[in-house]
DNA sequence: CCAAAAGTGTTGACAATACACCCATGC
DNA sequence: GCATGGGTGTATTGTCAACACTTTTGG
């Protein structure tokens, strides 16, 4: 990262990305977000979200996609994404004026990570909030709780799952982001009922009794009338 | 307002506001934003949302309250606010590279409009999808549409009230938002139900039978467990 | 045949809806 | 005394939560 230097009078926009998929160690889901390590001042030697300083004529959007790639994630990768918010405290830069427009990105599995980059559990945040560069623990919340709220009443969920899941893995993954365990019956029956999701072919095949797969309606976020 | 030049490889950002309340004509209440006229290009002549461009070393919220101010409206008025989201569409402004951070601000009543602003209905957006200038049109209807969720969900609706009320005139409010009537008894019996509000002293005495005052437990957002 | 995950129904409690009349006041 | 909005209850229906056992496969 080039040092970056804001003239007085000026203001730069930085976009941010949480970047967030589940890692199965073993038999639990755990949420983990995408962390830089900083190379330079400030914050050197400290986690950050990947970001980018957005350039003149630039989309929104494509300041998230150059953030991405240089994080060095495949971009097609990339399930579902969605603003987070402006973060504008006029001291969150040591250095100057940078505001922060953050986003949540959700992928199915965390990729291998880069040199300097490592995926590190995003849920329980009291570590981090110290070892987060920048306002970042704060954003880093902000999507999680974001992310929480929008299982209820929509089918983000997606986002964070392959083609085609067997119900056990679409509800460790509401288990895992929000931190409690379900129950499976009820479970079943409720996104059933509410059309989430639709019987997909084959079956998953693991050490025991095989699943039945099923892939997501929609592939874009729906929201829905009801609550889940 | 001042001519704004944005010299290329810069960046400015803007930050506008929603500022909506209830107008209540007779025997309706109807959401309506506050407009001003532009004077000068772009768009001159037409209506925008207020707005101010950020300074250095500005929080964002302080660049709202100028935003505020500018438009006539005392800030003490104002009962909620929050982040609406930003726009960054490179194209947004033909004077160059602005990017809008945009707000909700709500308020009981519409105050008097001072010269070159009005209130105008916030609801049926047809009509201005082409009197707005800039991209003020798809900012507004965010603002609608986070409102009209938010009811659900939180006691949002404070904002759109004074300090008491009756229980019809707070089923009034959400029968203007969400744009459809809603049964007496169960509203009542819901609003109760969730604590949503309190007792106040006092009744409000009109042309007939007086009415009980409330007053919201919370003048500061709260979100509910359950939906509305 | 054993271990492990997949799959499946019922019941009771509560919440949501639909619906109509009497009450208190100002004029 | 009448017009107007304020205020109240019930019956029905639907939804949510709690709960345990059988099935299928791999090893």
């Amino acid at each position: 990262m080039s040092p970056l230097a804001v003239p007085d009078g000026s203001l730069a926009v930085a976009v941010d990305v949480v970047l967030l998929a589940l890692q199965l160690t073993g038999d639990t889901a755990e949420p983990v977000f995408l962390a830089q390590r900083r190379r330079n001042q400030p914050f050197a030697g400290m986690w950050s979200l990947p970001g980018v300083i957005m350039r003149d004529r630039e989309d929104l959007e494509s300041a998230v996609h150059r953030a991405l790639a240089r994080s060095g994630t495949a971009l097609e990768r990339i399930r579902h994404m969605e603003q987070l918010g402006t973060f504008g405290a006029p001291q969150r830069d040591p250095r100057g004026r940078v505001m922060s427009v953050s986003y949540l990105a959700l992928l199915p599995q965390p990729a291998k990570a880069e040199a300097d980059t490592e995926w590190l559990p995003a849920t329980p945040p009291p570590a981090h909030a110290t070892t987060l560069a920048f306002d970042h623990a704060e954003i880093l919340s902000t999507a999680v709780e974001r992310l929480r709220g929008k299982l209820s009443y929509s089918n983000v969920a997606f986002g964070l799952l392959g083609e085609s899941f067997t119900l056990s893995e679409l509800q460790a993954v509401y288990e895992a982001v929000l931190g409690r365990e379900l129950d499976k019956r009820n479970f079943r029956k409720k996104v059933l009922a509410r059309d989430l999701v639709a019987e997909s072919d084959g079956m998953r095949r693991g050490a025991h009794r095989p699943a039945r797969l099923y892939r997501f309606r929609h592939t874009e976020l729906v929201l829905l009338d009801d609550i889940l």
